[in-house]
RNA sequence: GGGCCCAUAGCUCAGCUUGGGAGAGCGCCGCCCUUGCAAGGCGGAGGCCGUGGGUUCAAAUCCCACUGGGUCCA
């Protein structure tokens, strides 16, 4: 549903825009040009600025940054630092920042939070991944981009501006760029996205689309729309657009990456040599592109058989030159996308945004391999921050955590395919065919794509059948669905309602840190539950545990918060009654030693950063009474040298007496003043964010209960790290008293082992591995004694055979382990013999020759329990040991006579 | 957050489906062949079968938990 919207602004009545109709969309669009018939944007237009370049010079990266972000400086506009590329940073809706708008989402565009500044400029590298497969082929897709965007946030009592004055801006940055304006034309369109809805423009020339000016003044409610009391003018200037249209080469990527594509030619060894022709073969390729929507591998087809048509070459050989030069295209991209990924701190993993960063990688090392890339990624990734440095020196200094992380991705993804390779080579020799079930689980559980099975099939040669059905990443992706039946429960409590009349609770702890009894009113008793006007005791909140001891004398089990309200959940509220004036009283020794682990967990979270890279963010944490956790982002173990040193480190901090600082703040002038490292604990709701700063070590805003200093926090102890998931590890820690009882534990444990070995402590290590090689070493000796023992008492035996019906047989008790049983009756059996030799444990063992014809497994059930082969039976024997014998005795007579 | 796979000799792995005396190849050591090296032949050392529980007469093998690694998806 659309609602009507009045497109003609005030520059297009100045300037004689004229309202036309596409003839081949559809669509209504404004243009100086009487002439024109169509919108203007591709596929209805064909690119003209190939060869052509529609501005008055060639800017670079950074040169257009900068025109861009000074020219609404000119006009009024106050340029706003960007924000990183993961939107996980300040909001945990998104993983990736895909806009520029998605800066001020949600709390500004709500409302909630006033922006910076009004208007302002912002140039905002984004990145998105929905068509990284068309990235490279098409001419024109990109995984990240800036996007450049002037916003300004109209309240009712405050007007900045609306479409007027958007539009005229754009215009004349346009102008000012030198591009013709009758070339230029708005097309009229609607946009929504994400609850909210406006009209927009799309603004064009020469076939391409440069801006988008979008009117966000809806919120969206099921089916309606309803204005918002805050309209957001959200404009998307695309800066690498603006570039390539400024360089009019063929593709976008010639403009943007020339130097590094440059390199990357020289460097590759799978490329065929130099065509003189390769101008106009991707300049015929992108513009073709440009007319084509493409969206899979089938639109890819048909846009090389037209290409090849056009330029009257065979499909076949167009691939072969076109093939490796969009590899190198996409190679440049990705790099560059892996240059923002890694710089602004996403470690790669197998979840969330790390996933995507481990994708972008994987894709591009295949790339790599394909075309024969002799550089290293790293190398190519270092040339992009080269590039990137004046814009963004904050990339740069990220150098040593993206150099080692990507290293370290490489190894894993060499080690992966290598072994991927052995198990399809193990697989083929023994299969002859693969399945497609095999390959399934083999990119499933193993992450070999099939074209690497393929590969490796053709290597070995021989004739094996494999068939890569088109679907299979949907296959797969089915499989995953399948097994998607049961779902977590959702643990979340829940809390009575209490009705509206309920005000929030005024919380002491913030104020008075240090009191441990108060008094309070009963407003409200639900269930168990008991809401006061006001309370001391700490609602389980922002990972730290809640406070527990007596209101009016019975005890406080629980402490939840919900819509600022605070619930104590008594063992009993018989006798209470809403009204009534109580006493409570906190556990203060509980109290105090959740202080000192939260202190203590801003401490360890500024270590880990120092000793092991500013990538490290918290990815959750605990705060209990006893033990705490962190769980930190982080590529590879944490090493116990790398432990130690945090541990040092964390208790310098201690000891340096730092007072900690709390105070309530503004979220833009804190998300200003500190960054976006105080969000460690996670997104924040609302305005006023309570900042609690150890100063010179750490900011962050959180809701918790601290330490006055960090002296009080006392000794900190890093018990152990583990790792709770690829790029996440945890640190377990204690404080305090608690720290010196784990200690003790651990001391405990050691003197104890010394004890049982007689030695002082130093000595133990060297103790263990002498006892453990020597067990190791007698182990082997009992081995060969019992073999030998088996041997010998084959001398002792020998003579007992009798024959019963067809067979030798001996039947016989001997001492012994089944092991020397075993070799004892390995050396007497013969061909037509059967011996059975039993233990004062109830072993017995079966064992006959290669012609007898009596099944073992079913002579030993008639006595006992057990099983094996047809020649050679284990088990127990039950009862006595006399009768056992006669009683096989008899069996095997019988079962002679009945053959 | 969810799913799947793996852990056996120094290395690469088989054995596990269907429970019953721990295997192969490479590497290592010794001997033979050779002027020497490579190759070859013969012999040998080397295993808490990841840890802890359970089932069983019996567990590398079946079940559960844990630890460590790999991998796919949103």
């Amino acid at each position: 549903m659309k609602i009507h919207h009045n497109y003609r602004v005030k520059l297009f009545e100045e300037k004689g825009f004229v309202r036309k109709r596409c003839e081949r969309c559809g669509q209504y669009f404004w243009t100086l040009d009487e002439e024109r018939k169509t919108c203007g944007d591709s596929p209805c237009d064909m690119y003209s600025f190939i060869g052509n370049p529609i501005t008055k010079k060639r800017y670079s990266y950074t040169e257009m940054v900068k025109t861009f972000l000074k020219f609404f400086e000119r006009h009024g506009h106050t340029p706003v630092r960007r924000y990183p590329v993961t939107a996980r940073r300040w909001r945990d809706d998104i993983l990736l920042t895909i806009a520029s708008i998605a800066v001020f989402q949600p709390w500004v565009t709500k409302g909630i939070v006033e922006p910076v500044a009004n208007p302002l400029v912002i140039a905002q590298p984004c990145i998105r991944l929905n068509d990284i497969d068309n990235v490279g082929r098409t001419g024109r897709h990109l995984t990240s981009f800036t996007m450049g965007g002037h916003h300004a946030f109209n309240k009712e009592d405050r007007e900045i501006y609306w479409t007027d004055r958007t539009v005229e801006l754009c215009f004349n940055f346009m102008k000012e760029l030198g591009i013709p304006e009758e070339s230029l034309t708005f097309i009229e369109s609607w946009w929504e996205g994400g609850g909210n809805a406006g009209p927009c423009y799309e603004v064009t020339s020469h076939g391409v689309e440069l801006a988008t000016l979008v009117f966000m003044k809806y919120e969206k409610v099921g089916d309606t729309y309803r204005e918002m009391p805050l309209r957001v003018v959200d404009t998307g200037y695309g800066i690498e657009r603006f570039l390539w249209v400024s360089h009019g080469t063929p593709t976008i990527y010639d403009a943007l990456f020339s130097n590094i594509i440059e390199r990357l030619k020289e460097s590759a060894r799978n490329i065929p040599g130099e065509s003189l022709d390769m101008e106009e073969i991707l300049k015929e390729s992108a513009t073709l592109a440009g007319l084509m929507d493409i969206e899979g591998r089938g639109d890819l087809k048909i846009l090389r058989r037209e290409v090849a048509r056009r330029l009257n070459m065979d499909v076949e050989k167009l691939e072969r030159i076109l093939t490796p030069m969009e590899d190198i295209y996409a190679i440049a991209d990705h790099t560059r996308c892996l240059a923002f990924m890694l710089g602004d701190g996403i470690v790669p993993s197998n979840v969330k945004e790390g996933y995507l960063a481990r994708l972008v990688l994987r894709k591009t090392l295949r790339y790599m391999e394909k075309v024969g890339i002799t550089l290293s990624l790293g190398e190519i990734v270092d040339l992009h921050l080269e590039e990137l440095k004046e814009l963004y020196p904050e990339l740069l200094e990220m150098r040593d955590y993206i150099m080692d992380v990507i290293d370290v991705e490489v190894k894993r993804y060499r080690e992966t395919l290598s072994r991927g390779r052995g198990i399809v080579e193990r697989l083929l020799r023994s299969k002859k065919e693969i399945t497609l079930e095999d390959l399934i689980e083999l990119y499933d559980s193993k992450g070999i794509p099939p074209e690497v099975v393929v590969e490796v099939a053709r290597e070995i040669g021989g004739d094996v059948k494999i068939e890569i059905p088109d679907n299979f990443y949907t296959l797969v992706a089915e499989r995953h669905e399948r097994k998607k039946s049961e779902e977590k429960e959702d643990k979340k409590k829940d809390l009575p309602p209490v009705g509206k009349d309920v005000e929030k609770t005024q919380l002491l702890f913030y104020t008075y840190p240090k009191m441990r009894e108060f008094e309070g009113r009963i407003l409200k008793i639900v269930d168990n539950y008991v809401i006061l006007d006001r309370t001391l005791f700490y609602p389980e909140g922002g990972g730290q545990k809640c406070d527990t001891g007596t209101i009016q004398g019975r005890r406080v089990v629980d402490v939840q918060k919900k819509d600022g309200i605070v619930y104590h959940k008594l063992s009993s509220v018989e006798g209470l009654k809403e009204g009534d004036v109580v006493k409570g009283v906190i556990d203060w020794e509980r109290r105090v030693n959740l202080m000192r682990n939260h202190t203590a967990t801003h401490i360890i979270n500024a270590v880990a950063q120092m000793v092991l890279g500013k990538h490290v963010w918290q990815a959750g944490s605990e705060v209990g009474p006893e033990k705490s956790r962190l769980d930190i982002t982080h590529y590879k173990r944490i090493s116990r040298e790398e432990i130690k040193r945090m541990e040092e480190l964390a208790n310098k901090i201690v000891l340096d007496n730092i007072p900690v600082k709390t105070t309530f703040m503004d979220r833009m002038e804190a998300e200003q003043r500190y960054g976006f490292r105080i969000y460690q604990g996670g997104v924040v709701p609302g305005n006023k964010l309570r900042i609690v700063e150890i100063e010179g070590v750490d900011v962050e805003a959180c809701g918790g209960t601290h330490c006055e200093s960090t002296l009080e926090v006392g000794y900190i102890k890093i018990l152990r790290s583990e790792r709770v998931q690829d790029g996440v590890e945890r640190l377990v820690y204690t404080s305090g008293i608690n720290a010196v009882k784990e200690v003790s534990a651990m001391e405990d444990i050691l003197l104890q082992s010394c004890e049982i070995l007689g030695v002082p402590v130093e000595r133990l290590p060297k103790t263990v591995e002498r006892f453990f090689k020597e067990w190791k070493k007698q182990r082997k000796v009992i081995e060969e004694l019992e073999e030998k023992i088996g041997e010998y008492k084959k001398y002792m035996l020998m003579n007992k055979f009798r024959k019963l019906g067809d067979y030798q047989v001996l039947i016989e008790e001997m001492e012994g382990t089944p092991k020397e049983l075993m070799t004892t009756a390995d050396n007497l059996v013969g061909d037509n013999t059967i011996v059975v030799l039993l233990n004062r444990d109830g072993y017995i063992l079966c064992k006959c020759g290669k012609n007898v014809n009596i099944d073992m497994v079913s002579l030993l059930r008639t006595v006992g329990k057990g099983g094996g082969r047809r020649d050679m039976a284990q088990g127990k024997f039950l009862g006595d040991i006399e009768e056992v014998k006669e009683k096989l005795k008899k069996e095997i007579e019988k079962l002679c006579k009945n053959q």
